[in-house]
DNA sequence: GTTTTAATATGATAATTATCATGTTTTATG
DNA sequence: CATAAAACATGATAATTATCATATTAAAAC
């Protein structure tokens, strides 16, 4: 098994503020995992007895609202954490959280996280930071859904994922998405969510192949209404 | 000038967690502010240098959205932090602080905040729980506003107003909001809040005694669709 | 206290979005 | 590879919400 202390992922998250020996304690006691895609990972109101450090693949986080919707309020993308929200707060999960292709997982104990977090300010810091980013995001979010269209906010949404979570080779993005995930990200109806796409795709703002969708007019989707 | 070592109000925040020395140390720097009705506390972009620890009043944080409208994103009430966010991810802020009433403030130095931070584990891991309760907080508005209808979204907004800032003594919501208020939290338009309200007043839900709201039937309003 | 302004209220209508129905394409499975 | 199942697509219609217009009431300013 991997060690953490020679690992590069944890550049790309706050564990890079945890001491060499407070990672090799870590890495002693963490649990790799390969999580298949389409798996729940956890789902709302489990206790999350740890944080999951993603070596590779994208999991989304959603909670079921009562009319059924499952509601996608954010996704984790390889190199990040999932999980310390709940352990932090120390309650059970807010939100569930599944795979969105096959996933390559560490997964440390609450125990360990928690001793560092109360004892490494510069960890404990750290998290806050990333913390703090994700409340102005999920600020920026709030706003959003109020404000905006459903065709702005898909357009926005398109961008987001070309921006934050790239490209692959052919120009399309790297995150394949269903058009209900899309629907479920926006917050919209499945048809409405196909529907805008469709819409889109006419006006040449982006194209397809098979269910891969590229970005043919980054200015354009900025520009939608 | 009150010495926050004796202030009472520090029970209901983070600065509960630090040490006798840092508050006496605190209490030497902070000054203390009487903000009127309607002022703008900061607003989007602007550095705010420091935390205000808010002793009495309400205000709102809300944001601009190309449309014109000012979504509420947040209130923040007596005994609360307020400007920690931006403080935590060193940048300007993401939001607009509006008091909603006479406010009373105390207000601490980013650097001294910043030094305890950074040096006391309890304070940040404090600091922490609070802001993963309210990233939490902002997931569960975010699935509202994209799943449940204007009519619930405002049920709700009065619910919450009466169960997390209380009532007058004759009854009526302690926090006083304008029509525009409402329509800005739940996002919608403001004939549309009002329309809303006024309904809920015929159906009893609602009184109003001037601009004040009494919720007359609470399970009523749980029962929105 | 009157005038002016802002906030609240309501109707009419338009725009947006959801829902239901149904067909097509793609993917999974025996 | 045939068949079932899921995902995608599109039309018709209903429901929700926004917008514009216009009163009415309340609050602020002179």
């Amino acid at each position: 098994m991997g060690k953490c202390e020679q690992c590069i992922i944890k550049q790309f998250n706050s564990l890079k503020a945890l001491t060499k020996d407070e990672l090799m304690r870590i890495s002693n006691c963490k649990t790799s995992q390969t999580i298949k895609k389409g798996t729940v990972i956890f789902e709302e109101g489990d206790s999350v007895n740890g944080v999951y450090c993603v070596k590779d693949g994208i999991c989304k986080l959603s909670k079921l609202s009562e009319n059924g919707k499952d509601q996608i309020v954010k996704m984790v993308v390889k190199g990040q954490l999932l999980g310390q929200r709940s352990l932090i707060s120390d309650e059970t999960s807010n939100l569930q959280a599944t795979a969105l292709n096959d996933m390559e997982v560490c997964f440390i104990p609450k125990s360990e996280i928690i001793a560092d977090l109360q004892n490494n300010p510069k960890f404990s810091f750290d998290v806050l930071k990333e913390m703090a980013l994700d409340l102005k995001e999920a600020d920026d979010i709030i706003v959003n859904m109020a404000q905006k269209s459903v065709r702005q906010r898909l357009a926005e949404t398109l961008i987001h994922i070309h921006n934050s979570f790239g490209v692959n080779p052919d120009g399309t993005l790297s995150v394949l998405l269903s058009r209900e995930d899309f629907a479920n990200i926006v917050g919209t109806a499945t048809e409405s969510a196909i529907r805008v796409l469709s819409q889109f795709k006419k006006d040449g703002l982006i194209s397809t192949v098979g269910k891969h969708i590229k970005i043919e007019d980054l200015n354009g989707l900025k520009r939608v209404e």
